[in-house]
DNA sequence: ACAGCTCAAAAGTATGACGATTTGGTTTCC
DNA sequence: GGAAACCAAATCGTCATACTTTTGAGCTGT
């Protein structure tokens, strides 16, 4: 999943300083200066631009240098970018931007997956959903958090739209983000397990329509809680 | 935009080349194969091969050489392998797909750009719909694609929301393919285009409600046509 | 002030050398 | 004969260095 090696170190640096502003948009960095400052070499240092250039974090220009692009150049899809902007500075706005995606496409992935599900993509839903509320019953949030990411990811997936089903780990990391910055209530809400059950069964009966609106309901309100919380 | 430089160039045969399967699945290519095959140096290959490797296409290790990845794992959301896709022969599962993300988002853009769009936001939209208007009229099909690109394109920056933002050129990049390959009308129907009209009103009108509503009817008949003329 | 020239700074490319790691075969020891 | 330890080759990873190309800025002369 990570990058390898000297330039993935380089890159673990720079990005979320980049990502988070500290570095700010339409800032110059030398090849040469960050030889130095992170002692290595040259080679390294270039792996690592090009790879922020493939995000558009990052434009070099011969005589001018490495210029930190604008923001909305930026690769906002890229799961390391989102990464790092959720670490940093930017997390809120990261988080709305997530939230208002999620409340468009998993609707429609529940949609999708009700009509293209596979037989093991439902059976693994009903008993996500089963645990999913055993876990929740027992106030257990780790394990909680565990099963509501795989749950996500799962309808994602049994939707058959790759774009949807990538959007697994993305989903996955607001979560994680949603718990680790206790923006979520410290037991979940029965209201919201129930809801799930309610998309697990629907997507398992077939039923496009009522898989879609609960899942609505599901995003819907974990965006309400969200601006809530962020003001 | 591009990748500048030998890289570029490489990364211009070899991502078509991967994206379109000619390159399939667990391939194994070595560096020194590349130089020579491209007639370049180490430095150049393996800037080329990192900026693929962060796009997940492949992945070097040592002692075995780089390997093309499987397509589960592809950075699906990146606007050059999007672009390679459509260009090759996975062009109909990219269309597919991306219909598919354009009936979740754009209507939930269009309610978004209804409430946050700027008052220039609102004039453009505006004009932009009369010109779609004439242009199809005039049965001015170069025009028509540029105008209606520059339309789904504010619509999504209106919403407010980078996320929606950043799928304006992927949606561009599919209202040209699916112009350049003939998968589209001669003439633009008139009810289409009226349709337009209605997501630039309503939005105009503040009215989240009718924008997604006219916005789903738009991208839910152009899938619906996709899907037919793809079988 | 303006146009053009010159120069130097920075990235881009090429190359040789060495290090690190993984794989797969080979040897060795029960 | 089989299993474990070992070794060697292949390939990427990193470094150092030299040369090339582009381009911005300042200088120069009108």
């Amino acid at each position: 999943m990570e990058i390898q090696g000297l330039p993935g170190r380089l890159l673990d640096e720079l990005g979320p300083a980049i990502a988070s502003g500290e570095i700010p948009e339409g800032a110059v960095l030398r090849g040469e200066e960050l030889e130095e400052r992170f002692g290595v070499s040259r080679t390294v240092v270039r792996e690592a631009v090009r790879i922020l250039e493939g995000m558009r974090l990052v434009a070099s220009r011969r005589r001018v240098g490495i210029t930190v692009q604008p923001r909305s150049l930026w690769d906002v899809f890229d799961p390391l970018v989102i990464r790092w902007r959720l670490a940093g500075a930017d997390r809120s706005a990261q988080l709305r931007s997530l939230g208002s995606l999620r409340v468009a496409v998993e609707p429609a992935a529940a949609a999708l997956a009700a009509v293209h599900a596979s037989d093991d993509d439902r059976r693994e839903l009903g008993s996500l959903a089963v645990e999913l509320t055993v876990s929740a019953r027992a106030a257990d949030l780790t394990t909680f958090l565990r099963h509501d990411i795989d749950f996500h990811a799962t309808v994602l997936r049994a939707s058959g739209n790759e774009m949807f089903a990538h959007l697994g780990d993305t989903v996955g990391a607001v979560l994680t983000g949603r718990t680790e910055y206790h923006l979520m209530p410290h037991q979940p809400e029965p209201y919201a397990i129930r809801l799930h059950r309610e998309v697990a069964d629907a997507i398992c009966a077939g039923d496009a329509a009522q898989a879609e609106q609960a899942m609505r309901t599901i995003v819907a309100g974990a965006l309400e809680e969200l601006n809530q919380q962020l003001g």
